[in-house]
Parts: C-alpha cells; structure tokens; sequence
DNA sequence: TTCTAAGCTTAGAATCATTATAATTTCATT
DNA sequence: AATGAAATTATAATGATTCTAAGCTTAGAA
C-alpha cells in the first residue's frame, strides 16, 4: 500500500512542521513499515534513497515526530528504541525468541483501578515478551523428530 | 524495617547464587529502597560501606539476579534502567516533572484479551507516565499566587 | 596446613546508542 | 540577488552497559 505523500505533508503541515524530503520519506517509510522499525534500520533503508541522509536527521525527525505525538516511542528493551506510527493506545508483545514484536488491544480504562484517579496520564504503555506462536511451534516440532 | 541478612542469604543460596558479601548487601539495599533505584544509586550508595565495590560488580549482580528472577528490571525509559525487588506483577507511573515513580495495581488477566491464547507470556510490564498529584498540586498553588 | 581450581570481584578498556556541535545547505521572503 | 531562519550533515562527545584480564576468596583435596 503507498503511502499518500500529500496526506503525509499536511498532516506535518498542520502542525508547524516543515515537510523536508527527509522528514516526509521518514514518516512515509514508517507508515509503510509498521513493524516497529529502529533508528538504523530507518537510516539504512532509507540510506539508499537519500544517499546524503545523516543518522542525525533521523534522531532529529523522530524527536520532532514523537514530541508532536505524530510516533510513539516504543522503550520495550533498553538497547533499542523503536518507533510506532500508530499512536492509539495498544500493547506491544516481544517475541524473545524471533524478536517478532506483535500489537495486541488493551482495555486500558478497564485495568486501571481508581488508584490513579488524581495522576494526570498521558502515556500508557504495555508490553509483553515471552514466545510467540510460530517459535512455539518450531520448538514443538523440532521435539518431535 | 531491618532487611533479614539471613533470608537474604538463604534466598540466594537456594538458588545456587553464592551469598557474597557484595550481592547480600545489594540485595538488602533493594529491599530496604524500594522506591525502584538506578545502578548509580545503588552504586554510590554502597560504595560508602563498601569502599572497593565496583560497579561491574552492581551490574553483574543485578543481571544474576535478575535471572533467577529475584529482581524486577523496569525500562520505563531508555536511558535508565531500574530495579525493583518486588516481582509481583504491578503497574509503575513516572511522574515526569519530578521523577518519582509510582506504583499501581492492575488487573492483569482482565485486560489481555483471547488474542495473546497462543502466546506463552513469561513477562508483563505496564508503564504510565504523566504529572503526579504532588506535582500537580504545586502546579495548582504557582497559578493561584 | 598447603595446594588447587572455580567462582567472584575489580579497574579499566571497549562498545554502541544517542545527543551535541558547528559548518553547510535549503528555501521562503524581501 | 540578498537575507536569515530553519534543516541537514559529518563528526565529536557523552554515557550506560558490557567485556577483559588480573587478582582475590574460599571450599575441598592432598
Ligand atoms: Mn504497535
Ligand atoms: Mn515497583
Ligand atoms: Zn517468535
Ligand atoms: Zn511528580
């Protein structure tokens, strides 16, 4: 599926964003690639159609995104930053054996007690890990023979 | 409270992790600071007990520890990683003016839904973050003046 | 007791993700 | 075309964590 390159410069227009190339193919590359890309394996796709690309626009773009709240930062392990276009709130599952990471829904309101009626929340993250179906079933197989 | 030296050392023993003096007294600054602490905190802290301690050895415990699952390891975000000996499954909010962090009580199963069936989860964390009441309430008191 | 080997601790070097810096480029406006 | 603010770039700096190699502890064997 492409990504609307017009839909992708107003959305950064509407908020005092200058739509640079960079910043467009950026956010065009993350709509493209939901699997929760980190930062190098932006710059290294992306390396190949802006060959001048600096690692530091990167940072810098993804910053700008996630201030505006146009990303989500996903800290799911603390090596590795990764990126989310979808900002809904939904929960993230690492696999520990693939390091597949799969969204999964959350009834966020439903699982909060009371207990933080007086916080002020603006972000809610879940995450999961543990192993994944298809390492599950390679894992069974592999006992099998 | 006093920290039991003693079932320190037989929690740690009954894991076959060898009671060193260094990883007893991290172990027992866990649990008398349970307010969820850095290695530089920990480090630092002990350092004044324990003149030659070095921080590798902070390191190298809390990954032992964290193995035997005897410690919790938070990465609420990716600069800090932190440590809480409470390994029960529970919610932590980050206030993000003054940096304290909270926590909270979820109700796990009630909020994954059938779509994680064939996952075998082996971790849950939940991270919020957001104003605090305190600081919320200091907000509140600068407007008024 | 002395010897030995395995496991722990230590200091410092290496690694690697991220941020800071300063020069250059882009681009809208005059 | 000239101006100037903002964006991009290459590179240096930072800082948390891991690695490495040497020294220390300790329990069991001789
Ligand atoms: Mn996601
Ligand atoms: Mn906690
Ligand atoms: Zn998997
Ligand atoms: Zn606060």
């Amino acid at each position: 599926m492409m990504a609307a390159i017009d839909s992708i410069v107003n959305e950064l227009a509407r908020r005092n964003i200058t739509p640079s190339h960079q910043r467009v193919m950026i956010m065009k590359y993350l709509v493209e690639n939901q699997c929760h890309p980190t930062v190098d394996q932006i710059f290294s796709a992306l390396r190949q159609q802006i060959p001048t690309l600096s690692k530091a626009t990167v940072y810098n773009t993804l910053n700008v995104l996630a201030e505006a709240q146009l990303v989500r930062v996903l800290s799911i392990e603390d090596n590795e930053t990764r990126y989310d276009i979808t900002t809904e709130t939904h929960g993230h599952f690492k696999c520990s054996s693939c390091g597949r990471i799969y969204n999964f829904a959350v009834d966020v309101d439903r699982f909060v007690s009371g207990e933080l009626r007086d916080f002020r929340i603006t972000e809610k993250n879940v995450y999961f890990s543990g192993i994944c179906p298809t390492c599950l079933g390679k894992a069974e197989k592999e006992k099998r023979r």
